[in-house]
DNA sequence: AATCGTATCAACCGCACACCT
DNA sequence: AAGGTGTGCGGTTGATACGAT
């Protein structure tokens, strides 16, 4: 069987979306809704973009609620422990993450977090430890992990102590214990214990 | 000031699955 | 039941920004 192309690639425009263009998606689903199917949503709102390419931008970037900016420490810490439970389940990550995208979590973890539970001696696909010598070759970017926290005091570079408690499926409890360099915190000790929903 | 290396993240691609006919 | 289509997901790429030299 051979599938049609999801659009007719040579007569699409591909890369960034210029403001124009935004701008006539969210006109064109604030009035309409996504109507039909994506497939046709670009030809109804007079773009030249392949549907695909619209639906990523509206639920990554266009949509109402979407977060954009630094992580939270809480944020860091609920994408570690889900991850830690659902593997790479990006979509279901971000559905536990309020005005996060699927998208934005995974670039996240892959850029920050990933390289942070590297920096711990933990393997960051099974959250095991790694041996010492896959863990002495691998560093951090900067040494750092983002956090936007403004309620709290104002930035100054810190120290703080971060525990990370998962408990699993089968009420095995593992505890991470890291001391992070952190923008926004004067030296503190938190420690968090995030259990999932049963299913 | 110029160049190079690295980090970041928006966007694309291909696959799998669900749904429809 | 089988084929066709649409959608969503995860992996990957590439452009850009930024810092170091």
């Amino acid at each position: 069987m051979v599938r049609s192309p999801c659009c007719e690639k040579e007569h699409t425009r591909k890369g960034p979306w210029s403001k124009e263009e935004d701008d006539r998606l969210t006109r064109h689903i604030m009035f309409h809704g996504i109507g039909r199917s994506w497939r046709v949503l670009p030809r109804e709102a007079g773009l030249n973009r392949c549907g695909k390419s619209c639906r990523l931008r509206w639920i990554n970037y266009l949509q109402p609620g979407v977060k954009r900016g630094n992580f939270t420490l809480l944020e860091n810490i609920m994408i570690m422990n889900l991850h830690a439970q659902l593997g790479n389940k990006w979509s279901t990550i971000a559905g536990r993450l309020p005005g996060r995208t699927d998208n934005e979590i995974k670039n996240h973890w892959n850029t920050n977090l990933k390289h942070f539970l590297l920096a711990d001696g933990t393997d960051p696909r099974t959250h095991k430890p790694l041996s010492t010598a896959i863990f002495t070759t691998t560093a951090p970017p900067n040494n750092r992990i983002n956090s936007s926290d403004t309620t709290r005091t104002p930035p100054t570079d810190s120290t703080i102590s971060m525990s990370v408690v998962t408990t699993n499926n089968s009420s095995t409890t593992t505890t991470m214990t890291k001391e992070v360099q952190v923008e926004s915190y004067s030296k503190l000790n938190l420690e968090l214990s995030l259990a999932l929903p049963s299913h």
